[in-house]
DNA sequence: TGCCAGGCCCTCTTTAGGGCCTT
């Protein structure tokens, strides 16, 4: 199976459209079912902390202060990622920030995102909710670190996409599953999963 | 001055509105 990289990002807020920017990234490289590398990195994009995110994320502004600056840390995590398709938690999100700092790098993407929440809502639909959290604890994964942290919640984000890989597997006697099946089975209407499998499985 | 996300999904939908999820 293709290796992915699975990335996740802490932000100073929701949008970079609105002023909001990246705090801290990581991303995990995984192939044929486990994390085979790891990339961390507070970043530093000049700009304040509110109380909030440091509420949430732990992330102070002393922390941001010492970290390296934002450019250097995309360049960094840009070339470890390479061409590998990327996955995210509610991938629309960490698009944003993904294009908007890469932008500011002059550099931009040329892979596609694949959204595990998105799958996670057709895999497990009856699940209490698509949270990344909630979805840890109901597949029984391990919880990685501290939530809201880059680095623990893609490495939680990564053993989840395991997690329905191998549901799919077994589900539909399927060897292996691509990052373009991943981006199918989002785009499926609810309730059709099976369907859509079955014609999969018929190509 | 005060306000400000947004993409996607779901449905009692599509001439719309509300909820989820990310920080």
């Amino acid at each position: 199976m293709e290796a992915v990289a699975v990335i996740d990002f802490e932000t100073t807020g929701l949008s970079p459209d609105h002023g909001d920017r990246a705090t801290e990234i990581a991303a995990v490289l995984v192939q044929d079912g486990r994390i085979v590398d790891r990339y961390q990195s507070l970043m530093n994009a000049g700009v304040r902390v509110p109380p909030f995110i440091t509420a949430l994320t732990g992330i102070t502004e002393a922390m941001i202060r010492k970290a390296p600056a934002a450019a250097a840390v995309m360049r960094d995590v840009a070339d470890f990622v390479g061409e590998r398709p990327l996955v995210a938690h509610n991938a629309s999100f960490d698009r944003k920030f993904w294009d908007a700092e890469l932008g500011r790098i002059r550099r931009s993407r040329r892979q596609e995102f694949a959204c595990s929440m998105l799958v996670a809502r057709r895999v497990f639909p009856h699940a209490p909710s698509h949270k990344l959290g909630v979805l840890v604890e109901f597949a029984s994964l391990p919880v990685a670190g501290r939530y809201h942290r880059a680095l623990a919640d893609a490495e939680m984000a990564a053993s989840l996409l395991v997690c329905m890989e191998n549901e799919l597997c077994r589900r539909y006697d399927i060897g292996g599953v691509s990052h373009d099946l991943l981006r199918g089975i989002q785009s499926v209407q609810k309730g059709q999963l099976d369907a859509f499998m079955h014609r999969q499985q018929q190509k």
